[in-house]
DNA sequence: TTTTGCAATCTTTTT
DNA sequence: GATTGCAAAA
């Protein structure tokens, strides 16, 4: 087993004496450090496997972690627990959520109720939503907490008026969550690092249980999940952390590089392993990969080279609109596919932002190349699905605020607007939860009687599927979905009936699925409708992928992290765009755009393809934008640049920068014509203006 | 109360 | 260019 590693990763299979960092860059072999860390433990080291816990960074990543141990052990390792920060943390306090003061059945928040939640409390604050936008505050709300600033101490902390708002907001929000019985993302971590530092017999459960902590992707780790990593080695000391501190790229959500640059301050005694040998691309790519990445500052510093072919140059492609430059890459694609024959599995369309796979999707259809989006609305985001899943929550937690009000009047029960007003009134003068209040609502003035009788099947349709919470859970969804009419309801109103009924009946699929499935996967717990509803919220976007058979794959470069193909498009490649203008202000900001790129690079085996657009249809109206920066930043002998976008294009090049030969480079004040025979007036410096024919001007790409 | 239609606002990335 | 929010009509 170990002549598939060199010589460091081997010592760092082997390191047993404390805290270990592997530091290394991209595909240099840091995930199968882990693999086979895991395997020689339980192989050489008389672990067993249910004393591992591995954290990977998306449930897919945990999926193929546990398969390549089987693999390499050739048995089962149902014990060990492997999964992300988030679900191994709902799991501990599923058990323990009690000590916290939650029950145990809580609610996970989805994005979609945290940012309702928060509103409501924006609302009842009387605070202006114009001026604090409820997604905003949340950003900010999530970020405290991953930094584990608590409510009392942000309101401490708080000076700025501002600040100050956010923190009676936050207060709020947090009270309403837990009257909600409820947490959302952050809370699970935060809970759980309280659960293990107040509660020592909590976490001496864990710290003897675990003889081996090993953490993937540790460069994006926030703070609260560094203290969850601490806490749990805190005697031990058996901790294996691999990581990349150039592939950084979710800072945005709270993830705190220190944790890896500082890895050495806080475990003293830690051992830093390098792996400089790079096994996925070619020389050139490399190459290429590592000028971008030379141009931050801050960084570890690491050499990464590869004995790999040194390979091709790089293709630029640069085209006037969207449409064309989704055009190019589909063709470009087809001819990858037939002239080289590269498996269209093996093609990877990167972007940044999700609003850009449509040009592609449509092109893309248009040449009659099959593809697969990951991200978008996932199954588990649409509407139908969530009123049901709205439902199965209720079935556990009543409490639970926001499936309440999601449905209530879900198929239509007469409960409107001002029934629902009635309610939240008297739940928050009486101190009760809204479902408490829909109890007693009986006593509640000003409701019709058209809504009491509403009321009524509400509480009894509740009331019936909780004392069935332990049904299989593709019954349980198939009998409340017959006892609510659903299905008449999708029927009756809704477009895309068909398409919804179908999700219906997926999930009434995934539920039986769930329940049969074999317990290996589910390292012994239970498939109990918890646990289901435990999974599906903390699915990732790329759970959902699987690499099809003749099929591209279109991705945003965060959700390629980790991946790899043989052959790689990045798009959208202008600046403004890819480094996207929110994130141009700031330097810090830039650079962790610019690692996102450098991601995207990193993932191709042989091939990049990177495309620009002149031209791009946005609301926002962007002023001039030209090549990105980042592209600049890669030696121009390394790339093929074509050219294939009209000066003159369609629509107007007034405003736009072009180079000419001669005068040099200058801004279009006037155009006559249209395309490459256009007459541009231009202005030069020294306020020296020339009218050209566009054909002899170049786009300005810097 | 529900439905429909228009308007405003928004997208950067996601567990 | 779509989704969500709000107002008016049924
Ligand atoms: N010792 C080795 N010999 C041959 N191939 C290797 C070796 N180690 C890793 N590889 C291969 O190199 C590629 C990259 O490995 P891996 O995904 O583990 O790297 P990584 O450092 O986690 O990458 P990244 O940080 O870019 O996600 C994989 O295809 C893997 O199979």
């Amino acid at each position: 087993m170990e002549d598939e590693l060199n010589a460091e990763q081997r010592e760092a299979v082997r390191y047993l004496s404390g805290p270990l960092l592997v530091l290394a860059g991209a595909g240099s072999g840091k995930t199968r450090v882990i693999a086979y860390r895991i395997a020689f433990l339980v192989r050489h080291s008389g672990v067993s496997p249910h004393e591992i816990l591995a954290i990977t960074f998306t449930k897919k990543a945990a999926g193929e972690m546990r398969r390549r141990v089987e693999q390499l052990l050739k048995t089962d390792v149902a014990g060990m627990w492997i999964g992300t920060f988030h679900s191994v943390c709902a799991r501990i306090l599923r058990l323990y959520a009690g000590r916290l003061g939650y029950r145990q059945n809580f609610s996970i928040f989805d994005e979609e109720d945290q940012r309702g939640l928060v509103k409501e409390q924006i609302a009842e604050l009387e605070i202006s939503d114009r001026q604090f936008p409820p997604a905003r505050v949340l950003e900010r709300i999530s970020a405290l907490k991953a930094e584990m600033v608590g409510q009392e101490e942000m309101s401490r902390l708080a000076m700025s008026y501002y600040d100050k708002a956010v923190s009676r907001i936050y207060t709020a929000y947090q009270e309403a969550l837990f009257r909600s019985n409820a947490m959302d993302f952050d809370d699970l971590l935060v809970n759980t690092v309280r659960l293990l530092c107040d509660f020592d017999d909590v976490r001496e459960r864990y710290t003897d249980r675990f003889k081996h902590v090993l953490v993937d992707e540790y460069q994006d780790t926030n703070h609260a999940q560094y203290r969850i990593v601490a806490e749990l080695c805190r005697e031990r000391r058996n901790l294996c952390v691999v990581g990349d501190d150039d592939q950084s790229i979710y800072g945005w959500r709270g993830a705190d590089i220190r944790n890896i640059l500082e890895f050495e301050e806080s475990f003293p005694e830690a051992k830093i392993i390098r792996l400089e040998q790079n096994y996925r691309s070619t020389g050139l790519i490399l190459e290429a990969a590592n000028n971008v990445i030379e141009c931050n500052k801050g960084r570890k510093g690491k050499t990464l080279r590869t004995s790999n072919e040194y390979g091709e140059n790089i293709v630029l492609l640069l085209l006037s609109s969207e449409e064309e430059e989704a055009q190019a890459v589909a063709e470009e694609i087809l001819c990858e596919s037939l002239e080289r024959g590269t498996p269209l599995p093996e093609i990877a369309i990167l972007y940044r932002t999700n609003a850009q796979s449509r040009a592609l999707e449509i092109a893309l259809r248009h040449s009659g190349v099959d593809y697969q989006i990951v991200g978008a609305t996932s199954f588990f985001e649409r509407r139908e699905i969530k009123d049901i899943l709205a439902y199965l929550r209720l079935c556990l937690n009543p409490e639970d605020e926001m499936s309440v009000r999601r449905v209530l009047n879900v198929p239509p029960r007469r409960i409107g607007r001002s029934a629902l007003e009635r309610l939240q009134q008297a739940a928050s003068s009486r101190k009760l939860s809204l479902f408490e209040t829909l109890r007693v609502s009986e006593d509640i003035e000003g409701i019709s009687p058209g809504a009491r009788r509403g009321i009524r099947s509400f509480l009894s349709v509740i009331d019936e599927f909780s004392g069935r919470q332990d049904d299989d859970v593709g019954d349980l969804i198939e009998a409340i979905v017959k006892r609510i009419g659903y299905r008449e309801y999708l029927q009756a109103g809704s477009s895309n009936v068909q398409e919804r009924i179908e999700n219906v009946e997926e999930l009434v699929g995934a539920g039986r699925q769930f329940a049969e499935e074999d317990a290996s996967r589910r390292e012994g717990e239970e498939p109990t409708l918890a646990a289901f509803l435990n999974d599906v919220a903390l699915l990732s976007q790329i759970d959902s992928w699987r690499s099809e058979s003749e099929k591209v794959t279109l991705m945003t470069a965060h959700n390629a992290k980790g991946l790899e193909f043989t052959s790689v498009f990045v798009t959208g490649l202008e600046d403004g765009l890819f480094p996207h203008s929110a994130s141009m202000e700031d330097e810090e900001q830039i650079e962790e755009e610019r690692r996102l790129f450098y991601v995207a690079l990193t993932r191709a085996r042989r091939r990049v393809v990177l495309t620009a657009a002149a031209r791009r249809r946005r609301f926002d109206q962007r002023g001039s934008t030209g090549v990105s920066r980042f592209v600049r930043e890669i030696p121009e002998n390394l790339m093929n640049t074509r050219e294939l976008w009209e000066i003159g294009g369609q629509g107007s090049m007034v405003g736009r920068r072009v180079f000419h030969e001669e005068f040099g480079t200058g801004t279009v004040v006037a155009q006559e014509g249209q395309g490459n025979a256009a007459k541009l007036t231009v202005e030069f410096s020294g306020n020296v203006k020339k009218k050209i024919l566009a054909r002899y001007m170049h786009l300005e790409t810097g």
